[in-house]
Parts: structure tokens; C-alpha cells; sequence
DNA sequence: ATTAAAAGTGAGTACTCACTCACTTAAAAG
DNA sequence: CTTTTAAGTGAGTGAGTACTCACTTTTAAT
């Protein structure tokens, strides 16, 4: 059901500008649920070729070799969870000093759009999860997402907020950074990854989260 | 070097009585490089023969299997980070009562306690990330360690301390669990396993981490 | 010294792997 | 309609793959 979501997200986002042929989208798809099962090592592309209902021969006309298939379907996720992190208009007022709202709404902003596109995607994050250590391609591509783009928007986040008062001063940049990423980044994968069949009160797991954060770095 | 004290913490806990043999030792050292570093499914026997000095046939007469080898590596790993998280003295003097230090130690202690750990087997700890997804088995020894282990234990921890008004009762006992679990977890896998190369202030990190849950979850 | 059990060997087995290529079919361009 | 380009096919290939087994060597027990 929410096969199709993600599905439909990474067409979207893999191929900017050209479509792809149905055929090609039945191979991501038929990869994606492959991958995230047996993991990609132990998915052979004759599985691949047979789940999408397609010769073999197929695969490699469009992705060069099995890793170039794999990573056509990993690389949008990297950046896709980097790049939105910030993205959100209010987070862009924040920044911008427009708005004097406590850091409080920009850690909810934040994780609710975090929590959402992963809960749209977690077949994709299993994968990433799965092969990042793996695969040097992927870990830089991280690194350049996270040094580029999320990081030093986070340096700007964290250095307002101890000028307003609201982080303590007391404590080294990184190390909030740090704090505050690993708490996050913890909850969404507990809930999605490793927790995923337990009933979540989600609404009040954000919650206590937030406030674990806002006064844990206060 | 330190490649040495991990293979022999291994040997220890790996064959509780009979020992092992000098190949089968090989054998073993050359499975953790090689998983490690490739990953289990894109690791062949004959590869960890040939790096062993060994004939493959030799993995067979110890290991029934190639999994055989993986969850022999890897099952001690999960008990022995599961175990020990209270098997300090002090840990179970504070659960005992035997102590009114505050949780500060409590939680020092066992976070340099794990550290310790996984400072010693970072390339098991990885092994064991990389595969746990993809083997039920792994999951299963996770899971019962965890719930028969450790979970009894960190809510008897949680309610002691939120009766001694150092833990807000405003938060549910597992929400606590899961804050201080991902924030320590979190810490130590991102000091060993997704940025091992920076310097760290490893001191500095693990008191402002002890400070950070204590001020979050007060 | 003799026997029995365990450890070690490596060629062999049946099978799977990612990938190729000569070819057919469909779509787009002129 | 004709030509060009792209999409799709599937049998074929050589290089592995995990694992077996008849055999030799080493160790331990009597």
C-alpha cells in the first residue's frame, strides 16, 4: 500500500528530468523489496529480473551493473534525507531570524519531517542502513550531504540559541550537535527499524523527545 | 594489535570449555577480517581459508556451515554486551540499595563500562551491525538478551531513581529507557563505528553525555 | 607400540553468479 | 512510409560458490 508512495517518490526523484519505462519501474521496485529483504550481496539479478516479470537482460540495459542499480536506488535517499532537513520554510524563517519562536517549534518542525518522510520510506532507509558500511560510494556521498548541508546549519542553529539563552554555553558546539542528532536520528530508527510492530504512542514520543532534548542541553 | 585481545576475548568466550586449535583460531581471525571488511555474504570460505592458511576444507570439519561460522563469532558478542551491562559491582550494589550515590555513577559506570567494550571489539561490534538485520537468528539472541537481561533491569533503575526525584515521574518508564538507551548506544556507535578517524575528547564526551540524560530526563 | 579418534587436506560436485551479445520488437523522427 | 534509435529478450559464458568425501597426518589413550 505504501509500496506504491515510495515507489512513486523515488521515480519522482531518481530520474529529474526523463521517465522511466514501466519495465524500468518494475526492476526498482522488484530491487527495493529484494534488497531490503536478503540485502543486496545475497540478491542475485535473475531474482530481480523474475520478481519484475522481466529478462535479465533488461536490468543491464539500463543500470550498467548491480551496484549502479543499487545506487540509483540509494543515492536520492542520502540526499533526500539531508537536504529537506532544512528545507521546511518555518526552519528558513528561523535561520533567518524572522521569527523569535522558541527552539522548541524548530526540534518539532524537525523531527515531524524527519519522522514523516522516513515513515513514507523505511523499506528505502532499511537498505541504506544495511549497505552503507559496505560501500564507500554511499558513506561519501553521506559525508559530502552532511558536511555540505546539514552541519553547518546546525552550527547556526546552535550558536543562536546559546546567544538567546536557550542552550547552555557550557557545552562545545559538536558535542550538541552531536547530542541532539544521535537522540533524534535514535528515536526515528527505534520507531521504524528496530521497534517497528510495537503500538507507538507517536504523538507523545515526540513530545518527550523534544523536551529530553530542550532540557538536556539547557 | 588490538586485533590480538579481540580474537582472544573471543576464544575465551566463544568455547567455554574445550579450546580451540591453532588453525581453527586462524580460521576465526581470518572470518572476523575478512566479514568485517566485506561484509558476510560477499565473503567466500575459500577466501578465509586462503587468508587463514588453511584448507577449506577445514572451515567444514569445525563449522557445519558458513552461518555456522558467522553465529559463532557473533553469538558471544551479543551476550557479552548484553550481560556485563550489570555485572559491575557497583551497578548492582546501587540496584540493591547497598548505595545512595546519585544515578550520575550509576550511569558513568556503565557507560565507561560499554565503552571499554567496544573500544576492545569495534570490529565484532560491526560485524554484528552489519548482519543483524538479515539473520533472524542474531535478532532472536538480541531479543531474548534484552528483554530477560537488560530491560528488567533498566526499569527497576528508572523507577528507584524516579521515587528518589531524580527521574521526572512525568515521563512513562519505557520512554525514559528508550532517551537514555539511544542517547548512550548512539554516543558510542558514533565514537567507533561512524566517525572512529576524528579526535575525540573522550573524557569531555562522556561526562557531557552523562550530563545531557541527567538534565533531559530530570 | 598399537589403536582409535580427531584434525587437516584438496580435488571434485552441482550449482549460481553477474554480465554479454546477437537478435527482435516498439517508438520516435524524418 | 522509411529510417533511426531505444527498449527488451534469453540463451550462453566463464568465473566463482558452499559444501563433500575419501584420504592422510597428528594427537591421545591404552
Amino acid at each position: 500500500m505504501n509500496e506504491k508512495d515510495l515507489l512513486e517518490e523515488l521515480i519522482k526523484v531518481s530520474e529529474e528530468d526523463s521517465s522511466l519505462t514501466p519495465k524500468q519501474a518494475k526492476i526498482l521496485q522488484a530491487a527495493i523489496e529484494t534488497f531490503a529483504e536478503k540485502g543486496y550481496a545475497s540478491t542475485s539479478t535473475s531474482e530481480i529480473a523474475n520478481k519484475a516479470g522481466v529478462a535479465e537482460g533488461t536490468i543491464f540495459r539500463h543500470y550498467k551493473t548491480k551496484k549502479d542499480l543499487l545506487l540509483s536506488i540509494v543515492s536520492p535517499v542520502v540526499t533526500k534525507f539531508a537536504i529537506p532537513f532544512f528545507a521546511d520554510r518555518f526552519v528558513q524563517d528561523v535561520f533567518e531570524n524572522k521569527t523569535n519562536e522558541s527552539y522548541e517549534e524548530l526540534l518539532r518542525t524537525l523531527l515531524m519531517n524527519r519522522f514523516e518522510f522516513v515513515n513514507r520510506n523505511t523499506t528505502l532507509l532499511r537498505i541504506l542502513l544495511q549497505e552503507v558500511s559496505l560501500h564507500k560510494e554511499i558513506q561519501e556521498l553521506f559525508q559530502k550531504n552532511f558536511l555540505e548541508k546539514v552541519y553547518p546549519k546546525f552550527v547556526e542553529v546552535i550558536e543562536e540559541y546559546q546567544n538567546k539563552g536557550e542552550i547552555s554555553k557550557d557545552i562545545r558546539v559538536d558535542t550538541a550537535i552531536r547530542l541532539m542528532m544521535t537522540t533524534l536520528i535514535g528515536f526515528i530508527i527505534t520507531r521504524f527499524i528496530i521497534m517497528p510492530d510495537v503500538e507507538w504512542d507517536d504523538e507523545y514520543e515526540i513530545e518527550q523527545t523534544i523536551t529530553f532534548i530542550r532540557k538536556g542541553l539547557r
